[in-house]
DNA sequence: CCGTGCTAACTGGTCGGACCAGTCATGACC
DNA sequence: GGTCATGACTGGTCCGACCAGTTAGCACGG
């Protein structure tokens, strides 16, 4: 959990990224100028244009030669990159894109799970038992739980074929495990019952596209209603 | 189509980035040092070093201070930013990546329009009807009429409020409108027939998040369908 | 009075050269 | 053979200068 010691650029990237991620800089506004913002900060100026040059490839900023450089709208322009630094807004998880990224997880845990259903091979289907052995361990804790979730999660995409889904899942994962324990303490251990995904391996052993992924829909349903129950 | 005068450094980092998607720098491969590129671009180290920083946040390089600087394994670890970089490997569209990327944008384009149907109020569903109107104009050209479509794409992500969903739809337009005509060229007009997007629309009118989602899983299909036949 | 166009004071972009700060291979020493 | 100093790398930061676009304001001609 130490902090390692950071580049003076990324360090002054994340300040501003939150400034503007949280607000206080808002879509359009204008930067003060490379000089003032060294001054400001006390560092040189290519400190600056480094951090710069982050915040415009995390499409937070559009730099103009000659002209201010301005927020941009980054809901508008930002790419999924962004998704880690929106999570952890000031430190705390922002419990409303959580809830937007397990809904948008959940319908994409359906949908693989009923294209790795025409595509899985003996061997695919071998491996996702596997999975769900260990899953139902009842001497795994919740952690480990939710790295096996995912882990599921991820042999399915990787049987569905989609290198799309695969990057999309990549990111995601980033968030999903984050800190000690991921985001376990927020969910109960009965979040990770595994009867969804046993179900779900058997339907695509079955080759039952649909039958599998209301599985896994009825799977990510009950995280999420599990999660509002707690709150 | 003339080039905007662009910063030397961006220049570098695509000549580099491009150099790693493609294959000619390996992961784990190291890097010439900062001052050997310096001298080789024959441009001053500043430069090859705010190329650096791009690369790194592109997770495509990994940075140490006091090492070299090596070429990471973005194919195992890389999130969606990648996907503009890695559809035009070496100039050319790789169909596959295209093929699953359409697939997964043609089932998020229905589950957001069924989120849409609950969400949209009065104004919503007029802009929606405005660029429908504007898909409809028979004079439009088959690029404008591909903007068009994914400014409708776009506009049900705002609705269905999903922020998660909109970092993902920034990425993909990226991609999608990518060149002069964006994809226009290869589907055929009819693609952006708009059917059936006034029936999503009337059907978000009316709250009818099931046959809007159908509607716009219909439109989807019509586009992957065209195109295989002109394959 | 308005518009036009020049100019000066901004903005970011590039330079080079100095020095600080980690890493790592090498080789003397135990 | 192991270990540890050392120097030659690597990237990180700084400085100060100048180039190159943008913009706003001012003087000028209509």
């Amino acid at each position: 959990m130490t902090k390692r010691p950071e580049r003076i650029a990324d360090k002054i990237a994340e300040k501003l990224r939150s400034a503007i991620v949280g607000g206080r800089l808002r879509p359009g506004d204008a930067l003060p100028s490379e000089r003032e913002l060294a001054e400001q900060y006390d560092v040189n100026r290519s400190s600056i244009r480094e951090a710069m040059g982050r915040l415009e490839t995390w499409g937070l900023v559009k730099i103009r030669h000659g002209g201010a450089t301005r927020v941009s709208d980054f809901l508008m322009g930002a790419g999924l990159e962004l998704l880690p630094h929106l999570v952890e807004l000031g430190g705390k998880v922002d419990p409303a894109i959580l809830e937007d990224l397990h809904s948008l997880r959940g319908m994409l845990l359906g949908w693989c799970a009923e294209m790795a259903a025409r595509k899985a091979d003996a061997g695919d289907v071998e491996k996702l038992e596997g999975l769900v052995r260990q899953l139902s361990d009842p001497k795994a804790k919740s952690s480990a739980l939710q790295v096996l979730d995912y882990d599921f999660y991820q042999e399915l995409v990787r049987i569905s074929g989609n290198r799309v889904l695969g990057l999309f899942t990549n990111v995601v994962r980033e968030v999903y495990l984050k800190g000690p324990d991921g985001f376990a303490s927020l969910y109960g251990r009965d979040v990770f019952d595994p009867s969804h995904h046993r179900v779900a391996v058997a339907a695509i052993r079955a080759r039952d596209g649909a039958k599998a992924g209301a599985a896994m829909r009825a799977h990510a349903a009950t995280a999420l209603r599990t999660r509002e129950e707690t709150t």
